[in-house]
DNA sequence: ACAAAAGTGTTGCGCGTACACCCATGT
DNA sequence: ACATGGGTGTACGCGCAACACTTTTGT
């Protein structure tokens, strides 16, 4: 980019862009898949629900924009909020985006367990999660940067271990095996996804503790927790056909 | 991000963010892979390579800059440039990337054929190919881009019929083979390979006129244009180990 | 004759799929 | 007793890796 610049570097000779960033932030909740949404109160898009979000202040990086917010709008203290899973998933730049002025956007995707509702501290007064897909249409462009995030947390689920981000830091196979069948919409044969998990390494260590548990009815399964791996090799395909 | 703003939305309010693309195209030649390159005439990191990019317009989004930019350091035409795979990589925004200003950059993927030499008209006179790794340090943060770029490449390759982009519209087996084998740096089996790609629906289509060509020495191999499929399932493996 | 690359055949193993079956707990 | 979910075992089949082998060109 800095190849040949045309004029110099006066800031003000450069056209107004400002950059936000933007959070599609899903849970895993009552076997449903739960987006974190702010109900819009101005115009344009007033009454709708949309991404939360904001600006990238002048000495931070988009990603810490990103992790700022998220702590923000979860209520959830720094501290917690830095070990959540955020990945960075697409910048949305189109002209018209918003109709008051040029905003470029760069959107994040985070994966977090199920947490308490968010009683927001201040500044997130109603970030509220919803079930994807119960809400109307979304503000400017973020059904597309929501549709995007799904797409990439389904095929990321293929091939890496992120699912655990997802779960409490102890949970049982069977609530891991809940992540895949709610974020894929299938459903999973039980023992060939335990052992298809058992058998990478460094995707789930044992709790030897006390271990058993009950989620309800039927027999207390075995407690784990994250493992080191990142990686899912061989992958965990979905039933069927792609995704694109 | 539109959720709760501080003030107005006068632009001088903002922060002076800059907005270009920075682009990482491709292309496999000599049996290598080889990475478009400018060299830096002024500071900072004056007599450096770079990646080719650009100012993001007011009135464009940054795909379509990035796609204009191609066309420009390529020397192609814009329609031939249309053509040319081009995909969002992503956003790096570290505040102190570019001393000069703060500058926000959406880095682009593109993949060519064995093109001719750039004769660059006019914008970029200097923009070279050079092979992969065969240049020294880049400025900025270029190398970090660079190397998310190959990484990416390189997965995709794996599930995407993203390979005949890098071959002419008209190719043999080997050809399209040496694309793989040049990205990964492994060899494959041919006789699996030519398989593989010959049993996924829509990846490659027979050329069925004159069905033969020379390559040089060797049995002359049938010609291949590359098919409607995008995506490769199953998908086509890398031997070893994972890449990350 | 030899090298080099295309194309065909064949075999065996690994892994995933689809089940059947037992175990432990709540109602 | 029965439903519900955890955990173990097993057999079938597809896909791929790893060869051997033939064909067609250039030198």
């Amino acid at each position: 980019m800095q190849a040949q610049r045309p004029e110099g570097y006066d800031p003000r000779a450069f056209p107004p862009f400002a950059v936000t960033v933007d959070l599609a932030v899903f849970t895993v909740r009552q076997e449903r898949l739960q987006v974190l949404l702010v109900r819009r109160g101005q115009e344009p898009h007033a009454g709708r629900w949309a991404l939360p979000g904001g600006f990238v202040l002048p000495d931070e990086s988009a990603e810490r924009a990103a992790r700022r917010e998220l702590a923000e709008e979860t209520g959830l203290s720094d501290a917690t909020a830095a070990g959540l899973h955020l990945e960075q998933l697409a910048t949305y730049s189109d002209p018209d985006r918003d109709p008051r002025m040029r905003v470029v956007s760069v959107a994040y995707t985070a994966l977090v367990p199920d947490l308490p509702e968010p009683r927001g501290g201040g500044d997130a007064a109603h970030a509220r999660w919803l079930p994807h897909g119960a809400h109307g249409p979304l503000a400017f462009d973020h059904d597309t940067i929501l549709a995007d995030a799904h797409r990439r947390v389904g095929a990321k689920l293929e091939y890496t271990c992120l699912a655990t981000a997802f779960c409490p830091p102890e949970f049982t196979l069977g609530e891991l095996r809940q992540v895949y069948e709610t974020v894929w919409g299938v459903t999973l044969d039980r023992p060939n996804f335990r052992r298809k998990v058992l058998a990478t390494p460094g995707f789930v260590r044992a709790v030897d503790g006390p271990p058993r548990l009950t989620g309800g009815r039927g027999k207390p399964a075995a407690l784990y927790r994250a493992g080191p791996a990142t990686a899912l090799h061989p992958p965990l395909l979905r039933p069927e056909g792609r995704t694109g």
